[in-house]
DNA sequence: GAACCGATTTTGATTAATCAAAATTAAATC
DNA sequence: GATTTAATTTTGATTAATCAAAATCGGTTC
């Protein structure tokens, strides 16, 4: 049987979400599942169970659910055919970064292996897509680099941003249009916890002061 | 609501069923419409009732289905999304042409509008795709234009190849080996009814025989 | 240890899409 | 006009995916 656009979704999900799991936990919350699927909770306690029934997750009851090495398998295919459609549509056909998240959420479906690889050959074998996110290889290995966050990186220090952790469209305009963009080099100048604010300094040495929830989200890497 | 898949499907099929009737008939029979569909004859009943209900077809009981005009704007819209993405798939891609059609059997349930749109102007506006069928334009149009085949065109008389109306991977294989594909000049030089065969002068003068059968599918135009 | 609370699971129901097989109909044949 | 046949419709059932709301559980709080 293949998998169902909504299995997919799932393993996805929990592939994604374990890889976000603080160190040490290994089981992704019913509760969490639920609510990035944008489903009621009882509709995935039911389905993982389902999953765990055909062999592609473990399911611990009131405790979370992970996939087996068969889940695992699935779900890097579905994102790394979600990944480089989205790489696709920006570099071939000339999308914005901000618009192409919502197309891919569908064709990762339904791109035939042919044309995956037809269109990873073409994109020159990328390692990571738009937004910075890690591309798996057509073997299914998921290149997880443990990066910084403006909020744990190190002050008065030049870093590159590697990847932006949110699919917002007006989020990533925002970042764009402040030349944040994965590959551009700033600093953090200051964090203050009382006005939850971070400073930064930007192309040009452009000054600009952000929130922390969203300097938590641009991951940098030193450079 | 927007239309499923399915819906979809048995949108585009009514709609490619409407042109292939015999002049004078109106509706497309239930038989036909399961038999493309690949589904049981009583399903093909109860899902055609239900897009009568929604306002998307005319059912006649025992006598068959049409489209109201509404639904011949969804049908021209997955037809054109269907065409379009196969010689996009042709021209950009480099895939065969013998390969494209399941691919673009999924694809033209999800691909955005934008991402359609985007496509056909990259093709600069296309008439055809590359089976010769002709893709209905962004305001639903489709310019369906009556064609001899290679059993009714005049002999003895060079015509281009416009259209292969087969699917069929290996058929189409055939077609492309002996230099029939559309916009290929040939001639037919005899026709025999007992031994059910055509024969054809190909390009290079080249002498070839097919069935009846085969060469109603190729439909050619004067050239 | 009892009470509470938030997360999770269970229950009962719905919708879309399908099938196999029985029943019916329309049209053709005798 | 009665009979046969082929197409179509109806019936009864199944599967996947979902929800709302009730029930339950596990881990704090008091
Ligand atoms: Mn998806
Ligand atoms: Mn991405
Ligand atoms: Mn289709
Ligand atoms: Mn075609």
């Amino acid at each position: 049987m293949l998998p169902s656009s909504t299995v997919e979704n799932y393993l996805k999900a929990i592939y994604v979400g374990e890889t976000q799991l603080a160190n040490g936990q290994k089981l992704v919350p019913m509760g969490q599942l639920a609510s990035v699927l944008g489903i009621a909770p009882g509709t995935a306690t039911t389905m993982v169970k389902a999953l765990a029934e055909s062999g592609l997750a473990v399911y611990e009851p009131y405790n979370g659910v992970r996939l087996t090495s068969a889940g695992e398998k699935l779900a890097a295919r579905v994102l790394r055919r979600h990944r480089l459609m989205e790489l696709f549509l920006v570099q071939v056909m000339g999308m914005r970064w901000d618009e192409v998240h919502d197309d891919a959420e569908q064709l990762e479906h339904v791109v035939s292996d042919r044309l995956v690889e037809r269109i990873d050959e073409m994109l020159g074998h990328p390692e990571a897509d738009p937004h910075g996110d890690p591309i798996p290889t057509a073997e299914g290995k998921l290149a997880e680099r443990p990066l910084d966050t403006l909020l744990t990186c190190p002050l008065h220090t030049p870093v590159t941003v590697a990847r932006v952790t949110d699919q917002d469209a007006a989020f990533l305009r925002f970042i764009e249009s402040h030349h944040l963009k994965p590959g551009q080099t700033i600093e953090v100048e200051a964090r203050d916890e009382v006005s939850d604010a971070v400073r930064l300094k930007g192309r040009d040495d452009a000054r600009m002061t952000i929130g922390a929830r969203a300097a938590s989200k641009l991951l940098v890497k030193a450079s």
